[in-house]
DNA sequence: GATACTGATGACAGCGCTGTCATGCGTCAA
DNA sequence: TTGACGCATGACAGCGCTGTCATCAGTATC
């Protein structure tokens, strides 16, 4: 294995006896090559220590093996998930990632497509269907497949994987509206498109219930976090002291919560019904155990990739499909009041 | 701005009226063009949309942008803050992210390690300093800046940014003897060589005071979750009931203790003391707080790039620095039980 | 026996950019 | 005035690979 000098296509050619372009092709695609010709290739490579070169690649067809993957934070758990899944699923194909950040700014977010864009990635996968007119409209002339994730809505760009988030948060509010709280608040950090929507959720099933309180809502822009949890709910006792359960935008939220209630010899559920969202393991194993809106958010990765394969595969979707993940309500004791 | 056809870098070179290479070196390297020219150049760039193509770029100079980053779980919270420093450094440069996910398999590290070098990397940083001898070697011939990260140990290859995993769980250990627990235990998920040597330190600090108590300690090879850290407590209180202290690996751990011990009515930190390791951010805001051993993973990231950057600008640490972040004990109600 | 077709392989050019060397011009010391 | 030097700019070639055609057996069809 010669590792000092970079070793190419050609050389690999006349190792095996073969043109450059049938090395490329047994590469490429081996089925073209004939199996001879393919076994004295797979030998020179092994024997050369040959790596491609993706850069000569991508230069020469105008094509990369590059997945664009645009989110809003690197650091958010459910991201963490997100991505997790789409290198689960990127496992066993040529495929790499490219991370964008866009810090929760569209604007951030418009250029990040741009750029992107511009190096003609194998499939962009973009969180949310929030995009900026133009950031959309470059995404609809784009030549790759294009996935929104996170949320389906309306009508996608390309293709969608998500949930309604509208509808999961109706979920939770119902819930605790069934066992029996009658003052519950709504808790959100970094309230994003998608948490907006949560909240709204949160206030259209409380009105349509008939529970005319004024607004028990406390939200900040602020990354979410479990002391937030605690400052969030803090506060919001001392705005609305009658409050007897919380719908929280994450599980970050809820946990803070749990933790304060304890602070303040509050008893959950009795006194207080706390219920997350995106069911992060550990709300499972919390004691008492916490409620929680449960998302897919793994699966979430894994169907982004799995689109763009199939349909660079050639055996994709049609441009408009939605594929809705859904949403469980995972009743736990936070929340088992009885009602 | 046109965005249905690639504009190329003459494209702007006409546009501005210079050569091409021109406006490449004032892309590059701004100061060599005179500013007439640069800012007829800017302007052209601005009006037709230009972007760069990174691929004829790469092959051309034989460079990339690129740093690769391999880490062996991309899902694991230690390594989430790790890379969010990574990206937050990254944040005004010229330079991009290349994630390698070595599923804690030192065969995946030691190709990923070789792929990765292949493509010329701006500069390449992996976890840990326990690669296998051929893919040291192959570290260590490499032609640009390499971080080993997470730990700092004997002889670092290049550069090396982290703690030392030792000292710091004997911090934990020691402080739990010190707080006047006499049987503490050691629980342990993912035991990756890192934790490994947290386990020795936690065998030796206790050899060390004396306690001769029959190998208090229950590891698993799974990924830690809080779920995890409940049934792992079980597990050791079954085996060994007199256990009054546990340092965990992780704080995830941790926090399954703490959950665990709660539904068992154990108080803590009165007939349990819990020690976590790396201090997440939920660890102080629990009920009770609880302790743990600090390592600032968002500076690790940032300063791994740091130490990229400078080297790339020519005025980096030489070859065998080592960055020692340290740790700190972060001692909370969870062990306070005075001694 | 001539034509059409298939499958494996090759020749050639060029993707968009940058390294290297060359050029032209103005400035300064001798 | 001359030569030396620094600065801004340009010409040229080529990075390593693949798209597009062309080639050439070998087989099938009438």
């Amino acid at each position: 294995m010669n590792k000092s000098r970079k070793i190419t296509l050609s050389e690999v050619a006349s190792a095996a006896g073969v043109s450059p372009i049938t090395v490329s092709r047994a590469l490429r695609d081996p089925a073209k090559v004939s199996p001879e010709a393919r076994a004295r290739i797979d030998e020179a490579i092994r024997e050369l220590g040959y790596v491609p070169n993706p850069a000569a690649r991508a230069l020469a067809s105008g094509r990369t093996d590059v997945v664009g993957v645009i989110i809003p934070s690197v650091s958010n758990n459910v991201f963490g998930d997100v991505t997790r899944g789409i290198y689960d699923a990127l496992e066993g194909s040529a495929l790499s990632v490219q991370m964008g950040n866009t810090r929760y700014s569209p604007v951030i977010e418009e250029k990040l497509i741009r750029v992107f864009l511009s190096q003609r990635p194998a499939g962009l996968i973009v969180a949310g269907h929030d995009q900026s007119p133009a950031a959309r409209a470059a995404l609809e002339s784009a030549e790759c497949p294009v996935v929104q994730l996170m949320e389906v809505g309306p009508a996608p760009i390309d293709m969608a994987v998500g949930l309604s988030h509208y509808d999961a948060s109706w979920a939770g509010a119902a819930h605790l509206l069934e066992q029996g709280y009658r003052a519950p608040a709504f808790l959100g950090a970094q309230m994003d498109p998608r948490s907006q929507r949560r909240l709204q959720a949160f206030r259209d099933c409380l009105a349509g219930a008939g529970i005319g309180i004024d607004d028990p809502v406390v939200t900040t822009p602020e990354p979410s976090s479990v002391s937030l949890g605690c400052r969030l709910f803090a506060d919001l006792l001392s705005r609305s002291p009658g409050t007897d359960a919380v719908l929280c935008n994450n599980d970050d939220i809820a946990l803070g919560v749990l933790f304060e209630a304890r602070r303040r010899n509050l008893r959950v559920p009795q006194d207080l019904g706390i219920c997350g969202f995106n069911d992060l393991e550990m709300m499972a194993a919390a004691e008492p155990a916490v409620s929680s809106v449960a998302t897919d958010r793994l699966e979430m990765g894994r169907a982004a990739i799995g689109l763009i394969r199939d349909r660079l595969a050639g055996r994709g979707q049609p441009r408009g499909h939605a594929l809705d993940l859904g949403f469980r309500l995972m009743a736990r004791a936070s929340t088992r009041r009885g009602g």
